[in-house]
DNA sequence: AAACGACTCAACCGCAGTACT
DNA sequence: GAGTACTGCGGTTGAGTCGTT
């Protein structure tokens, strides 16, 4: 799109994906377990490049992948962690359950950047009545993992002129499903603590710099943390870090 | 009904960080 | 320590959608 592909690309299918792509991605994750996306797409006997099927797994495929209109709890979290967080999406989207950094970023830019530069400045553009999309569900191309009581999943997918195809990709047991990835939340948690400066916002929310002088040795939101015996330290840190943020 | 343009969002890219040799 | 491979992130693009004229 608008750049030369690499050189590996060449051969290789770009673009939207295809419901049977999707089906043998499905397939193949399901049987292997995601990961080493470098040769998942020759393994499996995909054309496009291991990027692709990372990137369209985590924002698509994933069954805890969340697809539908964002709520204003969500909106209302999603300011406020960028306030504290700035463009750090994947930082962002570990505080909702299903949301992918790529959603949350597609929602800033289209919705939330526009809503506070306006907010900003008084020249105020009259605003596009415009329903609030996502597309009509029966018009997103869909997996729905948990569909059925049999596992069933299927992949519900429309093209542009809205002729939609429901193919049954795999049967599995909803039980055993994939582990959903958690490297994200840890994340959460190990760059906010190993990394060597921070972010802090002044009176009128912006987000300033602190250097790594100035920094505490605890965090704020460590502060009033109370570890519970058996309970993941991680865990316990990240929440506290979420309801600090959240404060 | 058609044309136009704003808007959305899936997918691409380059780069940085980390792991491995 | 240097070089290479791999992974993940944030910025950007553009095809498709939909409201307005």
């Amino acid at each position: 799109m608008g750049r030369a592909p690499c050189c590996e690309k060449i051969g290789l299918r770009r673009g939207r994906w295809t419901a049977e792509e999707d089906r043998i991605l499905l397939n193949y994750i399901h049987l292997h377990g995601e990961g080493s996306w470098r040769s998942l797409p020759k393994n499996a006997g995909l054309l496009r490049c291991g990027k692709s099927c990372r990137l369209r797994w985590i924002n698509y495929l994933r069954s805890d992948v969340k697809r539908g209109n964002i709520s204003t709890e969500e909106e209302d979290t999603i300011l406020k962690l960028h306030a504290k967080l700035g463009n750090r999406w994947s930082l962002i989207a570990s505080h909702f359950s299903g949301r992918t950094d790529n959603e949350i970023k597609n929602y800033w830019n289209s919705h939330l950047s526009q809503k506070i530069t306006a907010s900003s400045t008084v020249k105020n553009k009259k605003p596009r009545k415009r329903k609030t999309t996502l597309r009509s569900p029966e018009k997103q191309s869909t997996i729905n993992p948990s569909a059925t009581a049999g596992g069933e999943v299927t992949h519900d997918s429309s093209d542009s002129r809205g002729q939609k195809e429901t193919t049954k990709l795999i049967d599995f047991d909803p039980t055993v499903m994939l582990p959903a990835t958690n490297h994200a939340k840890e994340d959460v948690t190990d760059n906010m603590i190993n990394c060597s400066s921070s972010l802090s916002t002044n009176d009128s929310g912006q987000v300033n710099e602190v250097e790594e002088d100035d920094m505490m040795m605890t965090w704020p939101w460590e502060m009033s943390s109370t570890e519970e015996v058996g309970v993941d330290v991680d865990v316990q840190k990240q929440d506290a870090m979420i309801a600090w943020l959240l404060s």
